[in-house]
DNA sequence: TGCCCAACTATAGACAGCCTACATATAGAC
DNA sequence: GTCTATATGTAGGCTGTCTATAGTTGGGCA
């Protein structure tokens, strides 16, 4: 799949895997790798900055720990993340329902 | 719905209400308005050059008509536009059965 | 006659958010 | 001592949306 569609749900993706466990940005890669069944890989470039910039919109917390001497940013949901998770559940929901009839609709 | 959410989805959007009936580009907008069931409204400045786009890649061609005095281009699918639908139909599928599953899944 | 709206095509420029590629560092395996 | 996995991050490019603007013709209405 090529990994360029998820573009305007990626945020969505990333609250998904963060509900219920904090991860940290490796993390997080790699979940939604195993969660996709292997279909997608989101490189790092472009979960890093996602996740920076969920942080700034505040739908998500991180706390800085050490471990086995590596640096890692854990994150978790905010209030207001799980809130926005929520959102983005049934926009997709009403998003995919739309183009699926859409898109695959027989000619006239 | 926000209209920015079909990015990268669009062009398989046109290529399907393309099918079977030829169209001009404010047609096509058009028709995208009623196909959604008026959940979407994606503007000319968009739309136009999409079918450009399309047009140079070799997807759909043109007719230019003269109607009561109005230049219209009219657009229909080309084989390989056909054979590209196609291939925007199971990629489709795949890619909205991935994110359903994985932003809906619970937490573990 | 004059004015506005619908039909129709089109371009310019802004902007978001993906991408690739690179930089940096530690731990453990070989 | 080199390679791979772990881990975070930035710079710059590119694509494809968006908004805003522009122009033409025809028909309805005042």
């Amino acid at each position: 799949m090529k990994a360029d569609a998820i573009r305007g749900h990626l945020d969505g993706l990333v609250l998904a895997v963060l509900e219920g466990r904090p991860l940290h940005g490796y993390g997080v890669v790699q979940a939604l790798h195993v969660r996709s069944g292997g279909a997608l890989d989101v490189p790092t470039g472009t979960v890093y900055p996602a996740l920076h910039r969920l942080e700034r919109s505040g739908l998500i917390s991180a706390k800085e720990h050490t471990v086995a001497g590596r640096r890692r940013r854990v994150y978790q949901l905010t209030a207001s993340g799980r809130r926005a998770l929520n959102l983005e559940r049934s926009s997709w929901q009403e998003f995919a329902t739309v183009i699926t009839a859409m898109i695959q609709q027989a000619p006239s």
